[in-house]
DNA sequence: CACGTTCTGTACCAAGCGGTAAGCTGACTC
DNA sequence: GAGTCAGCTTACCGCTTGGTACAGAACGTG
């Protein structure tokens, strides 16, 4: 913008990577404007002047992982086949799920699953945020159909949703503490059933 | 215990019940004591009195959850086969997942993945009833491989957590709004996994 | 009937919450 | 170097949180 007056003495995006952990491990609610200053290392004036509110520093925070983690998966869909997909999509998920640079799980989830009655709008963005990658797990699959690849009868939403549900499951697992291996292992398993869909 | 004094003008396991599903629906710290107390229709001392603190009204609250609404699902692993169990397991667990008669998805779940670091207990207590069920699961695939209804290399840990992990991630899908035939769709295939692993 | 006992209702507590007003600090322009 | 404008710091706001002290009300017992 401009160069009048004195300037920032913080790197928006490098706070707002502190924010996105301190979500990430303590949930929209569990992260307190003292737990998240402080992380940021900002006061909270600071904090308004850059963000706003709490909910649209977690928006940003939530776009931001969007970027930088999310992103991942979806461009694991960019595979020949709907079968490479489908496993890129898992195996990538299981490694940003379990990667030691980070929170254990997934922001989407560990967000806000459920929240007090104000904060509602919280689950909601959240549910948006996964909901928007399941369909591009579908529009993938979709492809694959008029292709070809998955059968003409093969029903698209509820594969993309198994898909989905299984990554969230391993969300869930992760944050619990599960290793890389251990949701690989349930990966396999879940590959037999999608190996099945190519051969009709 | 002693009828002397003042008799108690509440049932307890119907206050208890009221507890379940305000925790269920808004997650351990969503949940104030307003709101608790005005849905149990007791007032703050009654409740202290008769459950301790909030954190002990939680675990009584999830005690009786897994009495309530796991038990029927861990019931449905009574069946003869590896396959037959599963499903009963998933099906079982998709329709309670999205019963009306309760808040949508898991308490296990929405009861809160995150909290902020003073009650990051309350996460571990669900993590610990979440695992127990796996385990209930591994004991039963278990037995099968013994029996000879699942081959002897099956990785049971992986499949009991796949089987878990699907469940999990149809319990964030129904708390967002999936239907049971949504959930259903997405057992349909999760079960082509299990069918290859009975024919090896 | 008064007693001890136990529960209920009101009213309160300290602490933490999200959010902000006001003045100081620092870098630029003229 | 004075003026200006943005950012930083401190200290505070009203409100809600989980939790409790205290007095009154309802019972069984002497």
């Amino acid at each position: 913008m401009s160069t009048i007056g004195r300037p920032r003495a913080f790197d928006e995006e490098a706070v707002l990577d502190r924010a996105v952990e301190v979500f990430w491990r303590h949930g929209y609610e569990g992260a307190s404007l003292s737990v998240l200053t402080g992380a940021m290392g900002i006061n909270r004036p600071s904090l308004y002047a850059t963000f706003g509110s709490k909910e649209q520093l977690f928006q940003r925070a939530f776009a931001r992982y969007h970027e930088t983690q999310v992103a991942a998966a979806r461009a694991a869909l960019d595979q020949p086949s709907a079968y490479a997909s489908i496993e890129a999509f898992l195996r990538s998920s299981a490694d940003g799920l379990t990667a030691a640079d980070h929170p254990a799980g997934c922001l989407s989830i560990q967000g806000g699953l459920a929240c007090s009655p104000e904060n509602a709008g919280i689950s909601k963005i959240l549910a948006a945020g996964r909901a928007a990658t399941e369909s591009a797990l579908a529009e993938r699959l979709s492809r694959a159909v008029d292709e070809g690849d998955l059968p003409d009868d093969t029903d698209v939403p509820a594969l993309a949703r198994f898909v989905m549900a299984l990554s969230e499951g391993h969300a869930v697992h992760a944050a619990a503490g599960a290793s890389r291996e251990e949701l690989q292992a349930s990966v396999d398993i879940a590959l037999r059933a999608v190996g099945t869909l190519h051969r009709p």
